[in-house]
DNA sequence: TCTGGGGTCCTAGGACCC
DNA sequence: TCTGGGGTCCTAGGACCC
């Protein structure tokens, strides 16, 4: 029996949100096609083969890609209809094992040691998922096979499109050393500037570099992960994980929003949105986080978190004005507002089910009887000072 | 051609506690 | 009188990924 020493499959969906719309629209085949915001401020998320020829990747701004693919065909994103596919798509892939590990909406690490008596090979099964996948969602796919995690990730990188490649066990470091090291899962614009400074332009200059050089640069932690995967080492497994860790809403304005009016409206509508996602997942989370990004680009959070978790519109509402009022926004103009929440719990959790009114009913009545009493001049220290919920208010 | 939207993980400093 | 030290939580920012 094969010896599956090659247990790590890295499978990545080609040009995803594009081969979905054609799924739907054949006329959007074999030519160029752009998936990406239609607005002034749009880029790319997704571009077909044919427009990458042309110089099209994903983050470039549309006018750029309109400038370089006149004649494509520009589709704006139904992230809709990409769940559902990939939905359908992770089904597939657990249909083959559970050991499945989501790295995003089209690509997963599978470990693939435990269908050895329903294989011959490694590289059958990858096969056989490539098959399932093209004849069972009319999708391409890409896959790499490989004895060490990440290296299955750059194999599958390596065989697109719509291709296979298996990297024997012990050949890794003939596969990755002549690759620009910026090919690395890790190494983006930041640490590529880096190593590049230090003379390292391929993953072999980085295994044949001195540590401690690569210490002074990049700090102990990078460092000692860059120098394992130059050597080809990575001890990390398929981990299938249980669910996203927060959950936020942002928009990017086609116009900068100029008055505090504009921006309580724009904030409310993210609000009323994350509401409906929290609503729809079952969440709450205990950690709410704004986030501003100002004309110059220049980008902020503020957050806070509180003692019962939120899930509903209006507490998220309340709590977003506080967090907006102490990221002091003066006269800049925002291109960018987002709202988030993370330290997620179900939102059936036993605390939310008690009848006692939660803390954040105590305090937003609080802050109505401030209003009363001392006038509208008083409502926002107080309500800084209310909704510090370290700061023993009684219950 | 000015730079989306949705995430994850890491770092670093301060608070707080024992 | 000259400042312990380790652990954990929180906040803000940043790198990185697709």
């Amino acid at each position: 029996m094969h010896r599956f020493d090659e247990r790590f499959l890295h499978v990545d969906m080609d040009a995803f949100f594009v081969e979905v719309e054609r799924l739907r629209n054949p006329r959007l085949i074999d030519v160029p096609v752009i998936v990406g915001g239609l607005g002034r401020r749009g880029v790319v998320a997704s571009a077909s083969y044919e427009a990458r020829e042309l110089g099209v990747h994903s983050a470039m701004p549309i006018g750029e890609a309109r400038r370089l693919c006149p004649n494509g065909r520009f589709v704006p994103p139904d992230h809709g209809s990409y769940l559902k596919a990939s939905e359908r798509a992770f089904a597939l892939f657990r249909s083959f094992t559970p050991q499945v590990e989501s790295l995003s909406v089209d690509e997963a690490f599978l470990d693939i040691s435990g269908l050895r008596l329903h294989y011959a090979t490694p590289l059958a099964v990858g096969e056989a998922l490539r098959a399932e996948i093209r004849n069972r969602l009319g999708l391409p796919a890409s896959v790499g096979i490989a004895a060490v995690k990440f290296v299955s990730k750059l194999a599958s990188d390596s065989a697109k499109p719509n291709g296979l490649l298996l990297i024997d066990a012990g050949k890794e470091r003939a596969f990755l050393h002549p690759m620009p090291v910026r090919r690395l899962w890790g190494v983006g614009e930041a640490t590529h500037a880096a190593l590049e400074s230090l003379g390292v332009a391929t993953i072999g200059d980085l295994a044949a570099i001195p540590e401690d050089i690569l210490v002074k640069r990049l700090g102990p932690s990078l460092a000692a992960h860059l120098s394992h995967l130059a050597a080809g080492e990575d001890l990390r497994e398929v981990e299938p994980g249980e669910g996203a860790k927060s959950i936020s809403v942002e928009h990017t304005y086609d116009n900068d929003l100029q008055s505090s009016d504009e921006v309580a409206r724009a904030l409310l509508r993210l609000c009323t949105r994350l509401a409906g996602r929290l609503h729809r997942a079952g969440k709450a989370g205990h950690t709410l986080t704004l986030k501003v990004r100002y004309d110059d680009f220049a980008t902020t959070t503020r957050s806070e978190t509180l003692r019962e978790p939120i899930a509903a519109g209006s507490a998220i509402w309340d709590e977003s004005k506080v967090l907006l009022e102490r990221a002091q926004i003066g006269r800049r103009g925002i291109r960018l507002l987002g709202v988030g929440v993370s330290g997620l719990v179900d939102a059936a959790a036993p605390q939310q089910l008690t009848l006692e009114p939660s803390s954040r009913t105590v305090a937003a009545e609080t802050v109505e009887k401030v209003r009363k009493r001392f006038g509208d001049d008083s409502v926002l220290p107080a309500s800084l000072i209310v909704d510090r919920p370290h700061k023993g208010r009684g219950e």
